[in-house]
DNA sequence: TATTTCCAAACAAACGTTTGCGCACATTTT
DNA sequence: AAAATGTGCGCAAACGTTTGTTTGGAAATA
């Protein structure tokens, strides 16, 4: 039969020692012997003792579990990026409880429950694209619980978060179609509400400007990034009195939306730059000719390293204001080798 | 500040009655009068209390975690049967540690060993490509701790596991070709040392023998699955005596390899079917005209329910041989809606 | 009335580990 | 020689909960 894993108790009876003695040699303590040490050690070692993680947490009063809400596991930015997590929670000592809101609010409400009623240590969250109020993140101040926010981050203020810097990336694929020849570049915009629209927008201006060109507005537009809208806003900048010869959209899917549009017109020599959300896309015909790469998986680890650095910063004292993280991971344009 | 979570004793202290009997009065024992149960509820609920589940779980040894390993988070299949698997495991309370392998056999051996020392109480197993040998599930037996494989499932013998039927489906895939009136069909196959290359072959010889229709073995080809591979094995099949109208293909990847393929040598009207691993085959312009099924979500929680029965089932009497659980889930022919 | 049965609740141990405190002994300092 | 310091280790409490055993008293039986 399974003989129940080796307890500390059972080493200490062996060596007739205490159990503290055993528990400090085990841990370095600075008040036991040499000698003892490495008995203990020794033995420890023989017997595969492992530390019952489920008492110390216990003992410690922390789960040693970190929640993380995301909107859908199946998106491949969002599975890349819990890789980072993981990998940094496994090395950490933390467990990671996963959960997806399917992007609604009202299960992400209640997912933010459930990692109160688990006592998580900590909680990492993309938001939901429906949710529009965040009261419940506010309990999780109360009880003192950090929360790090990643990519999609609410509008609100004192929250800590990890997001991309869009921007630059913009700017780099803006540039690159410039330096490549362009002269009329158009950029279907998500939902002007997000900051990711901003941030893209002024990438592009900033492209333009340090180019010595001048930035026309009607150039840019926003869609609510469905299949229809893109041929809607597509036929808007098909119909531009300057017709774009490079379009920069907002995500693959808008891309593929755009680029099968003008296919279907039988229109050619457009080029196409994208942010990259899909791996897939590799196994395409036509593919937009660069994409912005975010780093999914760098900016999960960053995030679930800032979590647990703030979950083991020492009390912050009552009064004092307590800085706040706010991270950006510069994205960067990454040019496909598929002609 | 955070006033520390309220515990049984404050409620027994308030209540001036023992902590014993409000345990048993917040679990309904029938030892403990109408009267006081009524009061301890009341009370519990009016402070929030929320059973420490650290404490439970460490007094009575059971660490409450579901481990899982599985290939590639990213890849759709897996992500979706994670969902499934966490559905699950919160519902039946508990908590799933992620781990990928990255189809490597030795990360694969490293985590099983991260999952021991996490001391798991059950694990979830997608074996890796690369697995070759499965020593090291045999600890996991050792120490009574319930493996359940599902999906890539190791040719051994003793094993729980959950899987999905792709007999049946690709019986209802070859099928509808004929109804749609295909009278010669290949099939790219996969490597024919995986059995589910051998469920896609018996689907289809069974759906020739039941339409009356000799099988010709030649027109299943194995292939390694690559895109080279697959091109190659789409040449032999052109180039065959009797050459397709239609092909069944082992997954969405080389269904895309082999479509493009095709389009490339401008052949047109070869109709195909895949196995639906990718859901971004919706955006593409030339897409299988139908996809069989395997509920990568059902079977995953189909696995967790089964991992879970398994680690909460009376101790087995030490020697009466026990049941291994096979559960074998139906795949489905899905038509696409796109024309 | 004396004894048994039963109900409701209390007591106490247990789970594995960490940690503040204290004790004994040895060494060094006054 | 007495006092202070240091070293190595043990004692016991603590974390929150469950659960086997015990207790007190009331009701039922003899």
């Amino acid at each position: 039969m399974s003989d129940k894993p080796t307890t500390i108790k059972e080493i200490a009876k062996i060596l007739k020692i205490s159990v503290s003695t055993v528990s400090r040699a085990l841990n370095d303590h600075s008040s036991i012997g040499l000698t003892t040490k490495m008995r203990v050690k020794k033995l420890a070692a023989e017997l595969n003792y492992e530390p019952n993680q489920k008492a110390i947490q216990f003992l410690q009063g922390k789960s040693h579990i970190i929640g993380v809400i995301l909107p859908e596991l199946s998106e491949s930015f969002f599975s890349t990026a819990i890789s980072g997590i993981e990998d940094v929670a496994y090395k950490r000592n933390y467990t990671v409880l996963l959960a997806q809101s399917h992007d609604d609010a009202d299960r992400e409400k209640l997912l933010v429950e459930k990692m109160k009623t688990q006592r998580v240590d900590g909680l990492l969250v993309s938001v939901s694209k429906t949710t529009s109020t965040y009261e419940h993140f506010e309990i999780f101040k109360k009880l003192n619980i950090p929360v790090v926010f990643f990519d999609r981050i609410p509008p609100i203020k004192d929250i800590h978060y990890v997001a991309s810097n869009l921007e630059n990336g913009t700017y780099e694929a803006v540039n690159f179609l410039l330096k490549k020849g362009h002269r009329t570049i158009g950029m279907i915009n998500g939902p002007t509400t997000l900051v990711a629209s901003h941030e893209r927008k002024e990438g592009y201006i900033k492209a333009m400007i340090s180019n010595r060109l001048k930035f026309d507005p009607s150039l840019i537009v926003s869609c609510d990034l469905s299949e229809s809208g893109t041929i809607e806003v597509m036929n808007t900048m098909l119909n531009h009195r300057r017709k774009p010869t490079a379009i920069v959209t907002f995500n693959d899917y808008v891309a593929l939306f755009a680029m099968r549009y003008t296919r279907s017109l039988e229109l050619e020599g457009i080029d196409f730059v994208s942010y990259a959300n899909l791996p897939i896309i590799n196994y395409m015909d036509y593919t937009p000719i660069a994409s912005v790469e975010q780093f999914p998986y760098k900016q999960g680890k960053k995030a679930a390293d800032i979590l647990i650095d703030l979950i083991n910063r020492p009390k912050n004292e009552t009064g004092t204001e307590q800085a706040y993280f706010n991270v950006v991971v510069d994205s960067e344009l990454i040019i496909s080798n598929i002609k």
